[in-house]
DNA sequence: CATGAATGAGTATTCATTCAT
DNA sequence: GATGAATGAATACTCATTCAT
C-alpha cells in the first residue's frame, strides 16, 4: 500500500489538498442549494471535515464562494484566452470552438452551476457580483469582442455592433446553463445542448455573414 | 404626542385597494433581497401595513409571490397572446412587436426582476418552479413557437428547428433581463437595450430569411 | 313568516339570547380545543356572529371561559344541591342519584369536557383555577362530604376519613371525563361508562357498609 | 467587564451529561406551564444552555417532550413490572407495593406533572396522546389487570370485571397527580396523599375481598 | 349594536461563526 | 492542526384585542 511509505505519507498529501477539496465540495453544495441556503456543515460533510477545518482555509463562507468560483472558471478562461492568442485560421472558427468548449466542457460539468449562483445572489452580496464582474464577465466579452475585432479586420465579419453581438453570442450559453439548474429538474428530457448549439451557430454565421458570401 | 391625536387614525379600511398595494410593495421588496431573503416585514412596511395585514390576504410569503408573478407577468402574456391571434400582416412584424413589447414594458418596469427571482429560487422552492414553468414559459414557448410555425407556413421563414429557434428569440431578453437584476449597478452605464434589440432583430431577420430574399 | 310579526321581533329575541348562544359555542370549541388554543374567531363564526360582537358581550377569553362554566356546570351543582336537601331516603341511594346524574347528564354532554379544560390550564391561568375551586369544586365536595356525614349519622354507613372517602367518590368519575377528552378517539370502543359506574357503586357499597351488614 | 475574563469560559463541553440536564430542565418547564405554553427559551436557560444547544440534542420540542416522559415515567414502569414477575406473596400485598410506589415516588417527584401534561395537551397533539397511550396507559393498566387476575386465580379475589377495576384502582391515583399540578397552589394545606392511600387501600381491601373472608 | 379589517407581540427553528478541547 | 459542541441572531406565522366604519 502506497499510503505506508513514508516518503509520501498520506496525511501530508490530504494536507496540501485540503483546500482543493472543500472548494470541490463547496462547488458542489452551492451548485445545489444556491449560495445563502448551503449549508456549511454539508460542505464540510461533503469534503470530509469538520466545520471548523473550513475555517482554517477559509475565513468565511464569502470568500470561499470567491475560491470555488476562481477554481471553476478561471482555468477555463485562461484556456479560452491561450486558444485565441494562438488562433491561426478563421474567425468564426475560433468563435465555434469557444462556444463548443463552453457547452461541452463547463456546462456539462459542476461549475455550469456558478452563473446561476452569481445571478441569485448579486443583489445580496455585491462584492461577489463586482468579483464576478471583474474576473469572469469582464475577460469573458473582452476575449469575444477581440474575436469580433479579428473577424472585422479580416473582413470575414460584417461590421456589427461589438457590445451587442458579444451579448448575443452569449446569451444562449448562459440561457442553457439557467435552464439545467432551474428547469432540468421539471421537464421530462433534458434540453438538446447539441442543437441548440447548431442552431445558434448557423444563425452566427449567416449574422456575421459579410454582404458578399460566407465567412467561414 | 401625535398617536394621541384622534384626527390621525391609526389605519383605515382598504379592504379593495390592499392587495394590489401588497403585491406591489412585494414586487419591490422580492426584487430587491430575492424571495427567500425578503422580509416579511419590510414588505409589509414598503405596503405602509401591518405584518398582519399579509395574512388577511396571502396565506403564506409563497402564495404571496405566486400572486406577484399573475399579477406582473400574466397580463402581459395575455396581451402577447391576443396580439398573435389577431395578427394580419408578416410573422416577422409581429415578432419584433413582441419582443419589442417585453423590451419596452417589461424589461423596464419592476416586472423585470422576476425572471431573476425565478432563476434564484427555482432549486430551493420547486414548487414556485412548477408555476412558473406551468404559467409563464410553456405559455411564453408555445406563444412563440406559434409565429415561428406561421412565419413557416406562410413561407416568410426558411424551415428552423423550432425549440432552438424559440430559446435563441428568448435568450438575450431573458439575458438583459437578468443584467438589470445582478450587474447594472456596478456598471456605470446600464446597458443599452434599444441597441442590443436592433442587433437582435437583425439578427433573426437574417437568420430567418428563406434562401431566396429577406423575411419582411 | 312569524319573524315578521311585529310584536316579537326577530332579532329583538336574538339579543337576549346572544350570550347564552356565545357560550354556548365556545363550550364546544374550548372542548376541542383547550382553552389557551382556541381561537376567538372560531368561538364567534361557531356562534354565528363577528369576533367583534364577542367582545360586547365579554370582556376578554377569559371571562368568556368562566360564563362557560358557570352556564355549563353550575345548574347542574344547584340541582345536586336541591336533590340532597329534599332527600328522603337511604343515603347510599342520594350518593348513587348524584353518581348516576353525573355520569348520565355531565359526562355524555359537552360540558363534560370542562374538567380536562381545568385541569390543562390551571397552572397558565390561576384566575380560572381559583375560580373553579371556589365555585365547583368547594361545593362538589361539599355536598359529598355532606352525604357522607348524613349516612354516618344515620347508622347507613361506617365512619370514614370524609374528605379522603370524598375523592375517592369523585375520582373515577373524574377520570372518565378526562379519558374520554384525551383518549377516546385513540381507542376503537368508547370506554363502558355504565360498567365503570356499576363497579364503583358495588365497591362504593362494600366500603361503606357498617360492619354488621350493607348500608342500602 | 467579567465577559472578557479569560478564566471563566463562555461555555464548557459537556456532551455527556447535557442531554440529562436538558431532559431535567424541560420536566421543570413543562410541569410549570404545560407543552405548549412551555418556551423552548426558558427550558434552555432552566438548563444553563443556549437555545441552539437543545437542537443539538433533540430534533424538535415534541421529541424533547417524549424524552422527558421516557426519562421520567419508563423506569417506574419498568420496575413496576419486575416488582409483578418476582412476586411470590399475596396478590393485594402486590397491589399495595404498587400504589405505595407510585404515591411517594412518582406522585413527590417532579415527574408527578406528566399526567397533567398528557391530559392537557392530547387533543391538540395527537402524537403525543398516542405515544404515552401506548407506552405508558397501555403497559400500567396490563399490570394491574395481571394483578388482578393473579389474585383472582390464587382465589384471594373475588371475580370482578376487570377493565372497571383497574380504572378504580388507578382513578385516585391520577387525581392526585391531577390536584397536585392544578389546585394545590390555591389551598393552605396540601392533600393529605397518605390518608388517602390508606383510605384507598382499605376500600381496595374490603371490595376485592372473597366473599367468604379479607383477601389478604 | 354589529362588523371585520387591522394591529403587533410572541416563539420554534436554522445555521454561520466561535472556541474549548 | 483539527474537531464539533455551543452560541445567538434572525424571521415566518398566529391570534387576542382594538377600532374605523
Amino acid at each position: 500500500m502506497p499510503e505506508d511509505d513514508p516518503a509520501v505519507p498520506r496525511w501530508r498529501r490530504r494536507k496540501e489538498e485540503r483546500p482543493r477539496e472543500i472548494v470541490d465540495a463547496a462547488l458542489t453544495v452551492f451548485g445545489e442549494r444556491g449560495f445563502a441556503a448551503a449549508r456549511l456543515e454539508d460542505v464540510a460533510a461533503q469534503a470530509g471535515v469538520s466545520k471548523g477545518t473550513l475555517y482554517l482555509y477559509f475565513p468565511n463562507k464569502e470568500e470561499l464562494f470567491k475560491a470555488v468560483v476562481r477554481e471553476a472558471i478561471l482555468p477555463n478562461l485562461d484556456m479560452a484566452e491561450r486558444l485565441l492568442a494562438g488562433a491561426q485560421g478563421p474567425s468564426f472558427a475560433v468563435l465555434e470552438t469557444l462556444l463548443t468548449l463552453f457547452a461541452t466542457r463547463i456546462l456539462k460539468s459542476r461549475a455550469g452551476a456558478i452563473p446561476k449562483l452569481i445571478i441569485a445572489e448579486a443583489g445580496n452580496f455585491p462584492d461577489l457580483a463586482r468579483f464576478y464582474y471583474e474576473e469572469v464577465i469582464r475577460r469573458a466579452f473582452a476575449l469575444l469582442a477581440a474575436v469580433l475585432e479579428r473577424g472585422m479586420a479580416r473582413g470575414e465579419f460584417r461590421p456589427v455592433d461589438v457590445d451587442s453581438t458579444v451579448r448575443l453570442i452569449v446569451a444562449p450559453m448562459l440561457m442553457s446553463a439557467l435552464w439545467r439548474s432551474s428547469f432540468e429538474a421539471l421537464e421530462g428530457r433534458p434540453p438538446d445542448v447539441a442543437a441548440l448549439l447548431a442552431a445558434h451557430l448557423d444563425a452566427l454565421r449567416r449574422t456575421l455573414a459579410p454582404e458578399g458570401g460566407p465567412p467561414s
